[in-house]
DNA sequence: CAACCTATCTACTCCTGCGTAAAGTAGCGA
DNA sequence: TCGCTACTTTACGCAGGAGTAGATAGGTTG
């Protein structure tokens, strides 16, 4: 790993590096089995050059965390906000792309997801994460609150639960190898989480 | 803390208490966060004695996270087994029964449950912990496949998602405080959660 | 081409916390 | 009453890893 030579590179672009190794060895070794040299050695670059573009590990982390978090809450608001196909499209076309986008984003930047999802659960970290969450299970609330009825707050369980379910289809997918087939996965994903929940949740709007 | 008087017990009785200080403590701190000198606070002893009944911390560990796997699961085993009601019942109340051990477990014990699901899913432990979850998917994909007709492959990933889905309730369940109903709240959450899914699954059976 | 700024590296310090050793104390059976 | 041994207190060894100080060298500007 030693080029001989060592090159200067304009900070944004070393902070950039860093981020992304950071990321990798998180979601590999999660926040305590991480080593900082462990960071340094994947962004071929030495320890206090971490310390420089990255700060405290704590603070790397916190950055990781953040740069996923929006990556993944931004590509989702940018598939429900704007209704492409003019005239009505109900919830079920909504939800169904707001699912797309999440298994999208999610099967696109596993290693993030797997940070958020998997190491930021607990510990010092949760508050942030589970606000992304949280807000991502808010929206879904509210959609299905003005779809099926009812008050948010009694659309919360539900969206909960639907929010759990994709965290579980997706982490499914994720978990084995999969040979690659003729539709795009995250459609058909989102198709069959749709398949499973639409008709219950159907159900419910006519209760 | 200081008892004043020291009492000698049979080495059973001690383990046990060790397990439940360690699991009180890592539930709250996590692996990591959780020291053995805490563990050996919260349970009254002093911290050689954590170590001649628990073993080192990673041992310490795999015993809460063993005890916990099995109680939940012989939980759900014990509640899909018996057909109580005799004569046939179809996938449905078996699932429903299921659902409802399983939320009773969930409740019962959140501790133990905090370190199965959010302590224990990453490093080197998250190995024997998703070999019981996907003990319990797999019996899910071999209920589904057999009712809803296919293989129990092609059931696996919609087991996945129930499991998910079941998960993300008792998560927001266990997380905010409730007031006490007047009807069991594993039930509940058995029903609502039932309520969303089956149409759903009822659905794909006769595709 | 020389001076200089600063990104980067090598080589440390220091702290936390696991795990254990040694020596003393007190419950409980004989 | 005597001892066996589970248990405690106290102190320490040790490893891993976070974070830093000082040296080094790439690029840039006059």
């Amino acid at each position: 790993m030693t080029t001989g030579t060592r090159r200067r590179l304009a900070p944004e672009v070393r902070r950039r590096q860093v981020l992304d190794a950071a990321i990798a060895v998180f979601s590999e070794e999660g926040l305590h089995g991480a080593s900082m040299d462990a960071i340094a050695a994947r962004a071929g670059v030495s320890k206090p050059s971490v310390y420089a573009h990255g700060g405290t590990k704590d603070e790397l982390f916190a950055a990781c965390l953040a740069r996923e978090a929006d990556r993944l809450m931004s590509s989702m608001t940018a598939a429900v906000l704007p209704d492409g196909s003019s005239g009505e499209d109900g919830a079920q076309q909504r939800l169904r792309r707001a699912l797309r986008a999440f298994f999208r984003a999610v099967t696109t930047h596993r290693q993030g997801w797997t940070v958020l999802y998997r190491q930021a659960s607990t510990g010092e970290f949760a508050g942030p994460v589970d606000a992304a969450r949280r807000s991502i299970v808010i929206r879904a609330a509210e959609l299905l609150a003005a779809e099926l009825g009812g008050s948010v707050e009694a659309a919360e369980p539900i969206a909960h639960t639907l929010v759990g379910a994709a965290e579980g289809l997706a982490d499914w997918w994720l978990g084995g190898d999969h040979a690659p087939g003729e539709q795009e996965p995250a459609d058909l994903l989102a198709d069959m989480l749709m398949a499973v929940v639409w008709p219950g949740l159907d159900a419910l709007r006519r209760v």
